[in-house]
DNA sequence: GGACGGACCTGTTTGC
DNA sequence: TGCAAACAGGTCCGTC
């Protein structure tokens, strides 16, 4: 389940595996990858062989790799996706939807096994891919600006939780870490956004950041083998939630039992004393 | 144009 | 034991 702080840690993996390397060949083994790339996956292909990564960069859980030729190579992890740096001799397994081979060294394969994830070029994407310029800006990007997330936050008709997984207001926040945002607040997530007053709403945002960069720092959040940075390794914060998945589970704050509940067809934690639902709901 | 529900997808878990 | 349903959830799309 790659949110903002996996994507992180596999960019910083991409970083030091992929840049400056030129690509001898991209084979294609599942189209549903490169689904978004309209043009099909022989063009995808052609695009990137012959080609060097010149960076990696992040907004939000979406990466993109500019080329020397001036466009770029989009990934999204979506909820199972990764990338592998494995060597040529390594078998390919059950889930192995894009392998990409260099003039040497080892291969980068790009793994999913719910196939939610996906690959595209965006052609003079290099700077800014126009495919990913309608997300907001994340919290650790330097244009990003808090009063501007407050109050996009404030403006939306809607509960709080909804407005904090809407990519368009801030990005990079998936399930999980609102969940963890929202306990460290003291708001339950039916709470509508727009009767949070400014001060509340600028608290949450910092909880938000805070969350994610302890995040950061831990390497992710990783339940099982789907989330893995590009060694196959996992991250350890799954080991500092204090609600996500742990129903039935006493609060890290006040002792009351963690309750789960449904919400967008998906779980949401919540502690049922320090997160009052709000009245008249529900 | 914003809000919201459903579709997409597959391996694992749960229930009968 | 075996089958079916439920579940996980980020993003896109259609509808209102």
């Amino acid at each position: 389940m790659p949110e903002l702080p996996e994507v992180e840690t596999v960019r910083r993996g991409l970083r030091e595996w992929a840049v400056g390397r030129r690509l001898s060949g991209v084979d294609v083994h599942h189209p549903r990858a490169v689904r978004r790339h309209a043009a099909g996956p022989e063009d995808f292909a052609a695009a990137l062989v012959g080609r060097t990564f010149t960076e990696v960069r992040r907004r939000g859980k979406y990466l993109w790799l500019p080329l020397d030729s001036g466009d770029a190579m989009i990934g999204h992890l979506g909820m199972s996706g990764q990338f592998r740096v494995l060597p040529e001799e390594a078998p390919d397994g059950p889930h192995l939807r894009v392998r990409f081979r260099f003039a040497e060294g080892p291969q980068l394969r790009f793994l999913d096994q719910r196939t939610f994830g996906g690959l595209a070029v965006s052609r003079g994407g290099a700077d800014l891919p126009a495919e990913i310029a309608h997300i907001a800006p994340d919290p650790f990007e330097p244009g990003f600006d808090a009063d501007r997330c407050v109050a996009a936050l404030r403006r939306r008709r809607t509960e709080v939780k909804r407005a904090l997984l809407d990519q368009t207001v801030v990005s990079g926040v998936g399930n999980i870490y609102a969940d963890e945002a929202l306990w460290r607040a003291g708001l339950h997530g039916a709470r509508p956004a727009d009767a949070l007053t400014g001060p509340a709403a600028h608290r949450l945002l910092g909880h938000v950041v805070d969350v994610l960069g302890e995040a950061i720092a831990q390497g992710g959040t990783s339940f099982d083998a789907l989330y893995v940075d590009v060694n196959g390794e996992s991250g350890y914060f799954d080991r500092a939630l204090h609600v996500y998945g742990r129903e039935g589970a006493p609060c890290d704050r006040c002792g009351a039992s963690i309750r789960r509940e449904s919400f967008m067809n998906r779980s949401s934690f919540s502690c049922p004393r320090c997160q009052p639902r709000p009245r008249g709901r529900g």
